[in-house]
DNA sequence: CTAGGTGCAAATAATTTGCAGAGGC
DNA sequence: GCCTCTGCAAATTATTTGCACCTAG
């Protein structure tokens, strides 16, 4: 149904023709997860016996970048490496001199830096590249960490699924909270409510999470792939210090509508810039999630409106009473 | 005094010897600002009449490197670029894919973050890249913009001096509102003393940045190269909203101690990194009036806390009374 | 005099290209 | 049959190197 097979074909450039050995070097290709040079695919190749000539490598390689399979990517060692694209999250590098193996991560925070820089200066963005040389942890210490080999994709799910968690239970704890704070009873009703959603909710994400460790059992202890440290951990804590500052029932529905729209906001923004994969969904689900947390709490902010216009109506002296402090 | 002769003189490698034309390429070089190809260096020379054999200027552009007078720089052109390393701070490049024109640029929160993400590999860093291949608002636009073709190390000393000068700001705030918050009079006049200082520095800093913008007038409007957003100007602004949220006079002085402190470590380490330089001597000289600050709030902070424990003794019941909310 | 430094031409190394034949549609 | 793909060998591009000669210390 989604098979690299079917990406390909679904990328084939139009007017290109079927060629056996192109799909061969191709599969191969999508076989790996490092970042290969041409030469490490033609020894690939031969030692799976076929005979392709060079050229056709090197053609085949542009090939699948133009068709965005491959991505060239230049480590600054005199030849190209080629990464793959398909369900494989953009990244920046770590790169060791010493075993030239290289680790990939992901940094919104970074990026939104970035983003301040280039926008600063009016430019227009087509690739972006971070390369950390360096020596890794492996070769400068000799401990023989855990096998880093890992696909990258995996590792996204499981960091997607971990933000998302992390999020779940900041807005769990916001909810929890704001419930007890707020003195008007149908305020008090929706957050309980809320507050129910996000515990199931974060049961089936850690329903989701335990599934994907159950792939790989070492999967758990393989370090990071994404660092959303500012965007994601913060939203529902700063909201969760608001409270305890004291509010009153219409500020506690717009802590947690302010606190709904940046989560929603920044799963979307990601989400909808990954190549498709596990992680791609699991952002764009929760981002779903968020919107309509988001919509409830706004309209209880309008209902709870309404009731004060027509409490004061009726009884203009104590009109505020829901809302005193 | 400090030329780049001089420069290149200290960094002659052990054992080698004086050549005219050696001298004459590097010369050349450093006379330069963009990011030159061995064949930008042949065509100037050639221009400049000298007949030097090619192999001669690849022999001398890795003398250069190995001497640390000049850089390699690869922006995936399938050619290596260098730029000079004498008097230019470190920093990041933004590409123009039309133009080939680059730019650069420096943010502390981007390196910040990075180390994070390094430290969590347990990775040892020798060289950080980023490059931002895109276009540029020239030739997006076809505005033409004011000319970029700076030096990047008075962009820099700008910079430093903005950077500085908000600090500076942000610090005659925190000992103005300090001043009239403090109960005890020694403190009080404590923070009035610092703020004439941070008062009479800021003049001198501003005095210093118009004779910069008087050597090029044009230098105001360039775009900015330091990005130093987090790190320096939040970290007094933070220190005049905890005085807002009300303190006594010992947690008065200590957040000034922390603020100083902040600044002098960020200032210092810096400072520390940078090339020989006009920005350079600007964050480490700021370091030092920071460190100066600080010290004069310890001993400030302990001849206070001294007072009130000879207070206590003479009159215990009322000792507390100078830090009083 | 001796260790560099320089020029020239040849060597490398990664990648591209021209051209003739093979093969998919 | 036409147009694309492939192999091979030659070309290209950036850079390095061997070797004979030159020059500073």
């Amino acid at each position: 149904m989604d098979s690299p097979a079917d990406f390909v074909e679904s990328r084939r450039p139009a007017g290109s023709k079927r060629s056996g050995k192109r799909d061969f070097i191709v599969d191969t290709f999508l076989a790996q997860t490092g970042h290969l040079t041409a030469d490490d695919l033609v020894a690939l190749i031969r030692k799976a016996d076929s005979r392709i000539s060079r050229a056709t490598i090197y053609r085949t390689l542009q090939w699948m970048v133009d068709a965005k399979i491959a991505q060239k990517v230049d480590f600054g060692e005199g030849r190209s490496r080629y990464e793959r694209a398909y369900r494989h999250p953009r990244h920046f590098h770590l790169i060791c001199e010493a075993c030239h193996r290289s680790f990939e991560f992901l940094s919104s925070d970074i990026e939104s830096m970035l983003d301040e820089v280039v926008e600063s200066r009016g430019f227009e963005v087509h690739k972006a590249t971070i390369q950390v040389h360096g020596t890794c942890e492996r070769c400068r210490t000799g401990s023989s960490t855990r096998d880093d080999e890992g696909s990258t994709e995996r590792l996204f799910a499981r960091d997607a699924l971990r933000v998302a968690i992390a999020t779940e239970k900041s807005g769990l704890a916001f909810y929890t909270r704001a419930a007890r704070i707020v003195r008007d009873a149908r305020g008090k009703q929706v957050f309980l409510k809320l507050a129910d959603e996000e515990k199931t909710h974060l049961a089936t994400l850690q329903k989701r999470y335990d599934e994907l460790l159950a792939e790989d059992p070492q999967l758990d202890s393989r370090p990071a792939f994404l660092f959303f440290k500012g965007a994601a951990n913060g939203i529902f804590a700063s909201g969760v210090e608001e409270l305890a500052a004291g509010v009153d029932d219409r500020k506690a529905l717009l802590i947690g509508i302010r606190c709904e729209r940046g989560s929603h906001k920044f799963f979307k923004k990601y989400g909808d810039r990954f190549e498709d994969s596990e992680g791609k969904r699991i952002f764009l689900e929760f981002a779903d999630e968020e919107k309509q947390h988001m919509d409830l709490l706004v309209a209880e902010f309008k209902a709870l409106n309404a009731r004060i216009v027509s409490a004061r109506k009726r009884r203009p002296s104590q009109a505020r009473s829901t809302q005193a402090r």
